[in-house]
RNA sequence: GCGCCUGUAGCUCAGCUGGAUAGAGCAACUGCCUUCUAAGCAGUAGGCCACAGGUUCGAAUCCUGUCAGGCGCACCA
């Protein structure tokens, strides 16, 4: 539709010899009064034409010889071009989309161009928690989204597995492993205390029985830790894929970064590029140089790196790769590192508008309206997989969904659970259970369904039902634009006006009437929204139920 | 103090990158199940889009300032 009408609207430029042809600009109107896609274009000319906004429209009105699908074309209010479909092209619509027209739910406009998507990365020193589902929802919808679009995606998670944080996680189960076995109990000042710990000091003992008792860490140290390492990869990997969370492509350990020298590699093509100096007895990169507001230091002076030295190799380790467009989804208490991660790509020379962060606001947990402090290091804080099995993936991911990633969220585990039943996704949900529900009453009565896509959809003459058919049309309109905003959760939005309009019909008209032909039609049009909801809903990550 | 994000109905949030008359879900009130799933539908009510300027044909949207909340400002990771 959307196609059809800047075609028009092109060759009726032509036609008037307005060169060169502004971009064109067409969106769908609020209100059905309007057309069913509309321009502003006239608007946008009448400055440098020095005419009436109006008077433009009419001509360019005037300057179209083929109408294409649209049975009404009209000026209105400033001058607006409003164009109305016609039926027989609606009706076409339901036929094609049983006919499997992928022109009609997305275009490609990714073109193969080839995508790095970075989220969650949370250190493998835990169980992933709420916080990181919210990042995990947005990253992989996003993934799907783009992918779905036409681009070549990558889903990436980066292990912080080298520094302090490890090490501490080693010490921790060291420590709790002596306990498990009556020994010393010295337990690091700052380790992680979860129930977990103590799972994982368990599989220790089981799997290694005492051959670490009353050794110290200084001499088991690494091989408990490397060990422990690898159990909180497969317990993160088991999350998300608990979460249902399509797997992740490339999993980046910052260890092997430095363990492959590329870190210093790095910091050298830095320092050959002049970004590189020594002050007070450290190394420094010089990011005021671009966008940042001091100056980092990635070399200490007791000689180690600082975190942002691997992170510096682990950008220019994404450029290396060569993607056209490179994703960090953050979560947003991380923001001030954008200046400087910015500051790398630019040092490298690369176009920085390639490069987007996508920052996902704090999750506010709430327990009875209050709010819930997490630490991991407490060992106090509601894991993933403990909210999926008490809320559920689908309605955790949607909630997710239904907000901007940037805006901040409560997310009370009473409301969420005990009003599950009046969740959003469950009203998209069951708009799907519910048309299948119908279509295998048809066939109970021996409808056949197998030609649906053939059948003569001329009853269709319902206002509901051509309003039902304009909002499938404007499915690709929608997922193009979120796709190109990064926005996933104007999907959700969508598919709660969708399953709306389905409701309200299915409730004022039965599909299935003594009138064969019309029973066809209807279950036709049914179908026709069925295969968008599940597009949709699979877009998100989110399962579309046969039965409820 | 500086920077980033947010401020839209009682609550939680959308608002398609500047368009036409401001949108939904909860909560409140009124109706609807001998009819394909009531996890549903129809209706009522609810607004100075934080505030003040500016930009233009046109602003919730862009710019400046003010106020309020959140989060960052390490030779930590």
């Amino acid at each position: 539709m959307k196609k059809e009408t800047i075609n028009i609207l092109q060759a009726a430029m032509e036609t008037l010899g307005i060169s060169p042809c502004p971009p064109i600009d067409v969106e769908v109107p609020k209100t059905g009064a309007f057309g069913d896609i509309s321009t502003p274009l006239a608007m946008g000319l009448s400055r440098t034409l020095k005419k009436a906004p109006r008077k433009i429209a009419e001509e360019i009105v005037a300057a179209i010889k083929d109408r294409g699908p649209f049975e009404k074309i009209e000026i209105a209010g400033p001058g607006f071009i409003n164009f109305s479909l016609s039926k027989d092209y609606l009706r076409n619509t339901v036929s094609r989309l049983l006919m499997q027209d992928r022109s009609l739910l997305r275009e490609d406009i990714g073109q193969g161009r080839r995508v790095l998507v970075e989220y969650v990365s949370a250190n493998p020193t835990g169980p992933l928690h709420i916080g990181h589902a919210r990042g995990a929802a947005v990253g992989n919808a996003l993934c799907n989204l783009l992918e779905e679009m036409g681009y070549g995606v990558e889903r990436e998670y980066y292990i912080n597995d080298f520094g302090r944080q490890i090490k501490l996680l080693g010490m921790s189960v060291h420590a709790q492993y002596q306990l498990l076995l009556g020994g010393a109990s010295e337990f690091p000042e700052e380790g992680y205390r979860g129930q977990y710990i103590v799972d994982v000091a368990q599989e220790l003992l089981a799997e290694k029985a005492e051959a670490f008792k009353d050794v110290p860490f200084s001499s088991c140290g690494s091989e408990i830790t490397a060990w422990a390492y690898l159990k909180m990869l497969d317990l993160i990997k088991s999350d998300v894929s608990i979460f249902g969370i399509k797997k992740y492509d490339n999993w980046v350990s910052e260890r092997d970064l430095y363990d492959r020298g590329e870190v210093g590699m790095a910091i050298t093509d830095l320092r050959d590029r002049g970004y590189i100096y020594e002050k007070d007895g450290a190394v420094w990169f010089r990011s005021t140089d671009f966008t940042d507001d001091k100056d980092r230091v990635i070399i200490k002076t007791d000689g180690s790196y600082t975190y942002f030295s691997s992170d510096i190799a682990y950008h220019k380790d994404k450029l290396d790769r060569q993607f056209d467009i490179i994703v960090d989804i953050w979560g947003a208490d991380h923001h001030g590192y954008i200046p400087r991660i910015e500051s790398v790509m630019q040092a490298f020379g690369y176009d920085s508008s390639k490069f987007k962060v996508i920052l996902v606001q704090m999750v506010n947990l709430l327990k009875h309206g209050e709010p819930f402090k997490m630490s991991k290091r407490a060992g106090t804080f509601v894991t993933l997989s403990d909210v999926v099995e008490l809320v559920g993936a689908d309605t955790t991911k949607f909630i997710f969904l239904t907000r901007k990633a940037d805006s901040h969220l409560d997310f009370d585990l009473d409301v969420v659970t005990a009003q599950s039943a009046e969740n959003p996704v469950f009203y998209v949900q069951y708009a799907h259970a519910r048309i299948n529900s119908i279509l295998d009453n048809a066939k109970t009565k021996g409808i056949d369904l197998s030609a649906l896509g053939n059948t003569d959809l001329s009853g269709l003459e319902l206002e509901e039902e051509l309003t039902l058919i304009k909002k499938l049309l404007t499915y690709p309109i929608m997922l193009e634009s979120a796709a190109r905003a990064c926005e996933p959760h104007r999907i959700t939005y969508y598919l709660q006006e969708l399953a709306g309009l389905f409701h309200a019909y299915y409730h004022q008209h039965k599909v299935l009437t003594e009138d064969m032909a019309l029973s066809l039609a209807r279950l036709a049009l049914c179908s026709a929204v069925r295969v968008v909801l599940l597009d949709a809903l699979t877009i998100l990550g989110v399962t579309a139920p046969e039965k409820m």
